[in-house]
DNA sequence: TAATTAATTGTACGTATGTATAAATTATTG
DNA sequence: CAATAATTTATACATACGTACAATTAATTA
């Protein structure tokens, strides 16, 4: 690792200097957050191999065994790292998929609709929620393309994903279906390249800050229905 | 790393077995070029990280001081890996653009044209290319999201990336030039996907082996097409 | 209150890592 | 042919890594 990043200081809550022992309420449970959350910002800054469980504890504020002893070897904590949000994301997309097919009472729900159910809860969290959204959405713009990273991507985030592609198929029926799971994937790049803060699109702008987030949301709704929708075009 | 992965052996030319001293002809550049395809592999297969140069000098079949004797520390290693075919590919996109100039003689460049002369070069190359061009391909993928990769590629990417939106920016003379910047960044993130070969588009659609990154090019340069043209409504 | 369980600290082990140094061997140069 | 430069082998160093073990403390349970 470049030394550079190494020292950097997480601004966790202050580690609570504690005795070892048994806690009084499920403090188990506040523990499991703490690691996580520290993890999560380490995977996301440095990568899988990059970060060490050591760079976890001392973020924390625990020592190295703690994290074995909650989540076992490294590559389960990597795993709960991504399952914890993945669930929350899950349930937000299932939900507004029931919605919409409600509304569209039996008919094919809209393109434009279903680009922006899938995508909405990951942008909306990145740009709106706490600092924990957005290292997850950096790490999953990290995770997309390395083995390891599909593998867990696949593990929680594929069934769901066949789900709105089934929909896209049916809203459009002339397509070519391996078209639009192209299409999808392509969505799907987009939306982590947009939340994974890599600074490129500023220096390809001359932008000093960074674009906000949902303004890139509504063009890429648009600019991926654009594109979906010419897919039906023979 | 996982232990799965640390056996892999590379089908490198067979390490033919030296000794030390000064080389014949200019050998130097032979060996030079065999450390960077064993790199090449290492980083995409593994991340930065998770490649040890000791991996890298096994597989080129040299010692570990030969890989430092000639690129220095890893990290210049790892960007003279990611200079190599980047030169290539920016000159065929270079080239592909003065044509382009030439044949639009002085009026604004299709926007089709400008997307099928950005994309094609990396899967034409990852697609009809030897196994190093698969290879760098997939790193490419890998580095697409992370800190140091976008490092690396703006030194090595951004002018020319820059060139190009600046024609699709005169070409879509009624967008917001931020709009299409996020458009360019979906294009690249698109094309990196489909030659990153991580096995999803195969789990999303049922598929048994890879679609050709011929089919899934065509199918990216319809639908980004319309993408880029929907941006020019307002 | 005694036994058990949960959560933590501290330490240790074997290996892997990036980098540096020293030595050896051979082509090239003067 | 002697001197120099280039390229390799071999070894070493200090540190970092993931995992495991033993010990300690406190809450819970019977």
């Amino acid at each position: 690792m470049r030394q550079e990043l190494r020292s950097l200081k997480l601004d966790q809550t202050p580690a609570t200097v504690r005795k070892p022992g048994r806690p009084k309420g499920g403090r188990s449970g506040e523990t499991r957050e703490r690691i996580l959350d520290a993890a999560e910002q380490l995977f996301a800054d440095r990568g899988y191999d990059g970060a060490s469980i050591r760079d976890v504890a001392s973020a924390a504020g625990l020592q190295i065994h703690s994290i074995g002893y909650h989540f076992g070897p490294k590559e389960q904590l990597f795993d709960a790292v991504v399952a914890r949000r993945a669930d929350i994301m899950t349930g937000q997309r299932r939900e507004a998929l029931a919605e919409a097919r409600q509304r569209a009472g039996g008919d094919a729900i809209p393109i434009v609709q279903l680009v922006r159910d899938y995508v909405s809860p990951f942008i909306q969290s990145a740009s709106h929620g706490d600092v924990g959204w957005r290292n997850y959405a950096a790490l999953m713009g990290r995770l997309a393309n390395s083995p390891l990273g599909t593998e867990i991507i696949a593990r929680h985030y594929d069934e769901t994903a066949r789900e709105y592609i089934a929909e896209l198929q049916r809203a459009l029926a002339g397509a070519n279906p391996e078209d639009v799971v192209d299409g999808f994937s392509a969505m799907v790049a987009a939306m982590l390249g947009i939340c994974a803060a890599t600074g490129r699109p500023e220096r390809l702008s001359g932008r000093r800050a960074q674009r906000p987030p949902e303004d890139s949301f509504e063009t890429l709704v648009r600019f991926h229905t654009a594109g979906f929708l010419t897919l039906t075009i023979a």
